[in-house]
DNA sequence: ACCGTACTACGATGCCTATCGTACGAGCTG
DNA sequence: CAGCTCGTACGATAGGCATCGTAGTACGGT
């Protein structure tokens, strides 16, 4: 077959009306995660759970992802039995216009000059 | 006398190569906190301790002020018996352009929309 | 039907932190 | 000096959370 389809398993997330800046913040503050954003936003695509070579354990690296989609930062949908992860550009720009790109561009800078 | 002079009681502060943007962000995801650097942000000036009114204790105010310094978020300096705060606006913005002003219109957004 | 892969759920653990109250220090002002 | 205001220090408390391990579920392939 061609691609997996989407999976019946339903995954809750915050409509754009109850993403909140303090939530995305804090869930930016966790440098695993905000590994996993940078990561998400330089291939402009999905990514599964297991692309991701994180130096924890997969409870962890679930535990990370579901902040994540919880705090409105990423969308996950199943397809087989993979669950892809894409950023929510589009809700965030339009939530909080440039704050993304901000963020992005100030963790690509610590990344090449601070370390 | 005209204005009291700074103590010489000195609180430590971040250098700029000291500052993480993860920190800045932990710093921030507290509402309390983002509240005393929206104030800030407002008079773009200094401001003491007790100008602010919080919801909570002088220990706690005492507790988040810190937290900001220590972060890199505002600078404090004594003078007199007040403690005054500003922003460090172009520390920030030296290190990651554009963040802050996205972060402070961001907060303004969700202030103004969203409550 | 069976197995392997991908991810989850749950409990445990240890640390961090937001909050408070009380007691104290530092500096003005009368 | 005495008192007042501003802010700190310290201990306590309760909740949150990053991490792990183990056991289990869902799905696809053989």
């Amino acid at each position: 077959m061609t691609s997996p389809a989407v999976s019946s398993r339903d995954l809750p997330h915050p409509g754009c009306d109850e993403i909140r800046l303090e939530g995305v913040l804090h869930a930016l503050s966790d440098p695993m995660r905000l590994r996993i954003v940078r990561e998400l936003a330089a291939v402009s695509g999905e990514l599964s759970c297991s692309d991701f070579e994180l130096p924890v354990t997969k409870s962890t690296t679930t535990h990370h992802f579901r902040v994540l989609r919880e705090s409105g930062v990423i969308r996950q949908v199943y397809r087989g039995t993979a669950k892809m992860n894409g950023l929510r550009r589009d809700d965030l720009d339009g939530l909080f216009p440039g704050l993304l790109d901000a963020l992005l561009d100030a963790a690509g800078r610590q990344a090449a000059g601070g370390g």
